[in-house]
Parts: C-alpha cells; sequence; structure tokens
DNA sequence: CTAGGGTTAG
C-alpha cells in the first residue's frame, strides 16, 4: 500500500518581521570576543592590580552587568569591602542610599542567580542589616542553583530576625526545602505559619508533589479553606494524578469539577492524555476548547509527535498558521521539527528554518538540538554541521545529539572531535554521548578504539556500561569478524542480554558466514522472540548463503506455522512538498506503471554498468529477481529518479536495513545517473557518490 | 502557586 502523506502545501511565509538594519558583522564578533577574554582573563588572574584593571574594562564596556564577569568579579575580589564597591558601581547615582534589597531582587528576578548569592554573602560578612524583603529573592536563587548552605544561612537569619513568620519568607523557605526533596522539613515551617495566604497553601502542596508525597498533598488540599482554594490550587491536583499517578480518569473527574477553569486547566488535562498515549481524549478536549493558547497547540502537537503520529502533528502545525491567531514559538518549533525528522521530511525542515530566523524565534538549546537532530537524520549533515558550528551556546546534550548523527552518517573523526570540544570546555559526557561513539567506531569498524573507550568509560567518566553500550560493543566486534569476543562479552554481562543483542550477533554470523555459530544464536533467538519476523529471515538467510537450502526452507516453514509475517520494506522519499512512501512490490502509488518503466530502464542501465542479480544468492526472496527488483528503495530510487531535478541529491529514508544487492544497485546507479543518493536505513547513512558508497560496504 | 519542547544499541 502507498500512501502519500500530505504535509503541505506550506503556507507561503506572509509576514516577514522587518529585518534588522544589518549590523556590521565584525563588531558582533569583537564584542563577544571581549566578554570572553574578559571571563578567562580573571578566571586566571589573582593579583589585585590585574583584577583592578579588568574590572574598569568591564565597566567600560558594560560588561560587568554580564553574570559571568560580574560573578568572577566578586570572587576574585579579595575583600568584601572591595567586591561592595564593585555592587555599588551598578548603581548609577552613587549619593543615594544603597539599595540592597532592590539590587538583590533584580538580580534574582532577572536570573542572575549566582551574582544574587555572592552578593548575599558579602553583605552577610560585613554585617549589613538586612531587612525582610532580601531573604525571598535569595532563597529564590538558592533554589535555583542547589545552594543548600546559602539556603540554611537564609533560614538561621530569617529565625534569628522572627521573619521566618512572614508569608513570603516562609513560603520562599517551604520552595528551598521542597526542591531538595526535603518535605518533612517543608511541612514544618507550613505548619508553623499563621496565617497562612493562598500561595503559601498552593505552594507547599505543589512542594509535596514535587517530593512525591502525594497523598500528602492530596489531605492538605482536602484541608485548604475553600475560599482560598484558586484555580493554581486545582491544576496542581489535575497535574498530580495525570503526570505522577498515570490516573486519566482521576484527573478528569477533578478536572471536570473545577469551578472555573482556566487555560492551564485545560492545557494540563491535554498533556495529560498525551503522557498516557491517549491522543484521540486529548483531540477531542483541544476540540472542545474555547479559547486556545500557545501552550495549548504546543501540548497537543507534542502529543502526537510523541505517540508517532507525526504527520498528524504536522497537520496540526498548518492547521495553527491557518486560523493564524497565535504565533508559534519556540516549543512549538522543536515539536515540529521532531515530527520532520522522524518522517524524514527535510524540506519541511528547511522551511521550518528559515521561519525561525523570519519569525525571530529564540534559537534556544532545544531548538538548535532539534534542528541539529532534524538535518542529521534527514541526510543533510553539512547543515547540521553548520548549525551546530553557528550555535551560540553548547551543551552535552546538544553535542551528543552531535555526536550521535556523526556516528550515523560514518564520520567517527568528526564525532571525536565533537568529543574532545565537550571535554575541553567542562562537559561530562553521559551515557548518549559514549554510545554514540562506540556506534562511530562500529560503523567504521575502529575496534580497538572502541575497546579502549568501552573499558575505560566507568574509570574516566563515572558511566557504567549499560546495556544500549554492550549492545554497540556486540556490534562493533561482530562486524569485525570477533565473534567469539562478542559472543563471550554476551556471556558475561552483569545484566540480562536483551534479544537485540543476540540478533546483533546474529546478523554478524550472516556477514562472516558462521553458520554453526548462527544456528545456535538463532534458534535461541527464535525461543526468545517467536513473533519477530527479522529473526526468522536472519537465520534462513545464513542457512542459504551456506548452501544450507533445506535448513532455510524449515525456518521459512516455521515462520508461516508461527503465523509470523514479514514486516514489509517501506522507503520514503520527500517530493516537493509531499513525503511518498513505497512499500516493497506495491503498485498503489498514482504514478506506479511510470515508476516500474523507470525502474525497468535504471535497471537496464545499471546492468550495463555491471550490476548481475545472481551476485548475491543469499538475498532472501524467493521471488529472485524480480521480488529484489522490487524492493522499496529501488521504486524509491526510481521514483526520485524522474520527478526531481537533474544532478540533484536524491534521499531516501528506509526502515530495514538496506540488502546487499540494493546496495550494489544504488552504487552503480549513483554513477549511471551522476547522482548523490542518500539512504538511510534503520542503522546508518549511506551516501552513495559516484559509485562508491560512504560505508565503504562496511555495514 | 499550576500547563507545552532537545540526544540513546541492531
Amino acid at each position: 500500500m502507498v500512501s502519500v502523506a500530505s504535509i503541505s502545501p506550506v503556507p507561503a511565509l506572509a509576514n516577514p518581521a522587518p529585518r534588522k538594519p544589518n549590523r556590521p558583522e565584525n563588531l558582533t564578533v569583537n564584542l563577544a570576543s571581549t566578554e570572553e577574554w574578559l571571563v578567562s582573563s580573571l578566571s586566571l588572574s589573582r593579583a589585585p592590580f590585574e583584577v583592578d584593571g579588568l574590572y574598569a574594562i568591564a565597566i567600560k564596556t558594560g560588561f560587568v552587568h554580564r553574570d559571568r564577569v560580574l560573578s568572577l568579579l566578586l570572587l576574585r575580589y579579595p575583600s568584601p569591602s572591595s567586591s561592595l564597591l564593585v555592587l555599588r558601581s551598578l548603581f548609577s547615582s552613587p549619593d543615594s542610599p544603597f539599595p540592597f534589597n532592590s539590587l538583590l531582587s533584580s538580580f534574582s528576578r532577572s536570573g542572575s542567580h549566582l551574582p544574587a548569592l555572592l552578593a548575599y554573602s558579602i553583605l552577610r560578612s560585613l554585617s549589613v542589616p538586612i531587612d525582610r524583603s532580601t531573604l525571598p529573592p535569595v532563597l529564590r536563587s538558592a533554589t535555583f542553583l542547589s545552594s543548600i548552605a546559602v539556603g540554611l544561612d537564609a533560614h538561621s537569619l530569617a529565625l534569628k530576625t522572627g521573619f521566618a513568620s512572614r508569608l513570603p519568607v516562609a513560603t520562599a523557605l517551604v520552595r528551598f526545602y521542597c526542591s531538595l526533596g526535603l518535605p518533612a522539613l517543608a511541612r514544618n515551617i507550613f505548619d508553623r505559619c499563621h496565617p497562612r495566604d493562598f500561595i503559601l497553601w498552593n505552594t507547599t502542596i505543589a512542594g509535596l508533589v514535587q517530593c512525591h508525597e502525594l497523598e500528602a498533598a492530596r489531605n492538605l488540599f482536602d484541608q485548604m479553606p475553600p475560599t482560598d482554594r484558586n484555580i493554581a490550587s486545582w491544576n496542581t491536583m489535575v497535574d498530580m494524578y495525570c503526570n505522577k499517578l498515570g490516573d486519566v480518569v482521576e484527573a478528569r473527574k477533578m478536572f471536570d469539577e473545577i469551578p472555573t477553569r482556566d487555560s492551564v486547566s485545560w492545557n494540563v488535562m491535554i498533556s495529560g492524555y498525551a503522557r498516557m498515549g491517549d491522543c484521540s481524549s486529548a483531540r477531542a478536549l483541544f476540540d472542545s476548547m474555547f479559547e486556545r493558547d500557545v501552550v495549548s497547540w504546543n501540548a497537543i502537537i507534542s502529543c502526537y509527535v510523541q505517540n508517532g503520529f507525526f504527520s498528524g502533528a504536522l497537520e496540526l502545525f498548518r492547521m495553527m498558521l491557518r486560523e493564524d491567531k497565535i504565533k508559534p514559538d519556540e516549543v512549538t518549533i522543536t515539536s515540529v521539527l521532531q515530527a520532520c525528522t522522524h518522517m524524514g521530511a527535510l524540506n519541511l525542515g528547511q522551511w521550518l528554518h528559515v521561519y525561525i530566523r523570519r519569525q525571530r524565534i529564540p534559537m534556544d538549546l532545544q531548538v538548535t538540538t532539534a534542528l541539529v537532530d532534524m538535518y542529521g537524520r534527514c541526510g543533510s549533515i553539512e547543515d547540521a554541521q553548520r548549525v551546530f558550528a553557528q550555535a551560540k551556546k553548547r551543551d552535552s546534550f546538544l553535542c551528543g545529539t552531535m555526536v550521535d548523527i556523526l556516528a550515523m552518517h560514518g564520520m567517527a573523526d568528526e564525532a571525536f572531535r565533537v568529543f574532545d570540544f565537550m571535554k575541553s570546555h567542562g562537559m561530562k559526557p553521559n551515557d548518549v554521548t559514549i554510545v554514540g561513539l562506540l556506534k562511530a567506531c562500529g560503523h567504521i569498524g575502529l575496534v580497538d578504539d572502541g575497546l579502549e573507550l568501552f573499558n575505560t568509560m566507568e574509570e574516566k567518566f563515572g558511566l557504567s556500561p549499560k546495556l544500549e553500550h554492550y549492545g554497540c560493543m556486540v556490534d562493533l566486534l561482530g562486524k569485525a569478524g570477533q565473534l567469539n569476543d562478542a559472543l563471550e562479552l554476551i556471556m558475561g554481562m552483569p545484566m540480562e542480554p536483551s534479544p537485540v543483542l543476540w540478533s546483533s550477533l546474529l546478523s554478524a554470523c550472516k556477514i562472516h558466514g558462521e553458520s554453526v555459530l548462527a544456528e545456535k544464536v538463532g534458534y535461541h533467538l527464535l525461543e526468545l522472540e517467536p513473533s519477530s519476523s527479522g529473526n526468522y529471515i536472519l537465520l534462513s538467510n545464513v542457512y542459504s548463503n551456506a548452501r544450507r537450502f533445506e535448513e532455510a526452507a524449515m525456518v521459512r516453514k516455521l515462520m508461516k506455522e508461527k503465523d509470523v509475517v514479514k514486516k514489509p520494506g517501506c522507503s520514503s522519499i520527500e517530493v516537493g512538498n509531499q513525503i511518498h512512501e513505497f512499500l516493497a512490490g506495491d503498485r498503489d502509488h498514482p504514478r506506479s506503471r511510470e515508476i516500474y518503466e523507470m525502474l525497468q530502464m535504471v535497471a537496464t542501465r545499471v546492468e550495463q554498468a555491471g550490476y548481475n542479480y545472481k551476485q548475491y544468492l543469499s538475498s532472501e526472496e524467493e521471488g529472485g529477481r524480480q521480488g529484489r527488483m522490487h524492493h522499496s528503495e529501488k521504486l524509491a530510487l526510481a521514483f526520485g529518479l524522474m520527478s526531481t531535478e537533474d544532478g540533484s541529491t536524491i534521499r531516501i529514508m528506509k526502515n530495514l536495513r538496506v540488502c546487499d544487492d540494493c546496495h550494489l544497485f544504488l552504487k552503480l546507479a549513483s554513477a549511471v545517473y551522476g547522482r548523490k543518493v542518500v539512504v538511510r536505513d534503520c542503522h546508518r547513512f549511506h551516501h552513495f557518490v559516484n559509485g562508491l558508497c560512504s560505508c565503504l560496504d562496511y555495514w
């Protein structure tokens, strides 16, 4: 069956925001590098006179207001009183009394948490009298930075001064202790505080939920005087049932009980359904909303994405643009980009990239990561690298994504370069980073590097190997022909080996013609996963490779007996704004006749170039030449050749691994037609150029 | 005080 998933027409970019006047590029660069220079100089210098000089520069350039610069200045100054001078300099009128409190609260409010805490510590060590409005912002920043020391100091000061019973202070303390996972202490503060306002009630309830004290939270909600109970209290409860208990039925009951619902209530409930995978209930609720805000749209779009309904998500996005009431924001874009990633919709992804720039949607880390991932997984590694190189900020998440997609493209050197970048910038590699690197090793056969990394990840990075890492290693060793090492690794694992590991070993056996080991592994696997078609196919292919045709037929028979249906190969290609899908041998595409004619022509030309369908006896099709000739990627290729511009790159996405036959076919076709063909299979990318593949036939 | 978003083995 062919479905032509419509993901467009993409609306024209109607109202591009006016372009900012072009700022001279080098000015930006210079200023940015001045800030970097200040930061690194401040980190290095110790002598007071040097700090004085840097301080003067920071004031002149205005960078004294930047968090990192300010924090370092406060840290570098040797005495509290000299740091006080730095703080004073932030205010334009030196004659007026120094407004500590507004300073602190403006730090805290603007997210400059570290400077806020440093300023507070300086004031404390100077014994400057502190009034009650100082404490909430400080506690806020202490909460944000999980700074136990400052929080405790603020608490003890609050007790000494009697401010602890003031509502804003008590509320801030409750929040602080809950964020540390100490609900008992928070509860203690709550119990002693009289009278209470609804903010204290709500904060405490939400804090208890956060600490998984769900019953206590519910009890408190029930005890809350009905006059204090506001919409936030209700929403917290609905959210608790949705997200902490996964009980949408109870959540819905409460939702229906809410006297007057606001948009948050609706959005909480929608995302509750989303989390449970109940897209239709989420959609029903969404459709019945009176007024949707951007969060409602984001909730429903991400619901579709997270539950695998990618074209539905794009459909909703189009609807959102068409209604033109709510402007998509960076959250919307992140979700929509993910949908593109999964569908391989590069054109739409590119359109979104332009949209981001024209609409000045903030390119935060999440958007950047989603964009890099989209380009990488849609086959345009160059664009992914460009976005990564131009990113203003990079965290280990973004770097991990970059490592992973470079690995998928078989670019191990570049992946390790990103890894070096991470280490040199103080980022801790996590599980995913290591998985990416091991994948990179596996894709080009770097056995020693992979082993080295795997064996030292624990001592070097404190990461104990997980199932995924073992999976990478089995694949790495197996593909390299070290089948016994791979087997030993599986046998010695501290955890239960998943079926995937065995099937990975089995496919390594297939590559290396190890039919004896394959037999053992294969039947073990069939016991573990009797309904997974891939294992039968794999084992049967190993047999026919070894010319043990009877046994191969037996495996096929076994598969039939168990009613296991072969998972059909499926390839898709984006042409214009549509994704065209092809299953092996199917004729449902509207232009099917032309496609098959085209394929016939391609085959003739490719055969002249040396393709011979008999070359791979192992190929799983009983259908012989015809079966293989109609593999989905060949259909997609034929369609791509006839419906895209001469010389342009053809990008194909496939759900299964490319078979040997198609691999050869695509190599030759790339040469014959002078086209770059990029194929994403379920493991990695193949870039076919001029008769060669980027995987070097190692896959 | 309450709601929406980023990477993971074959």
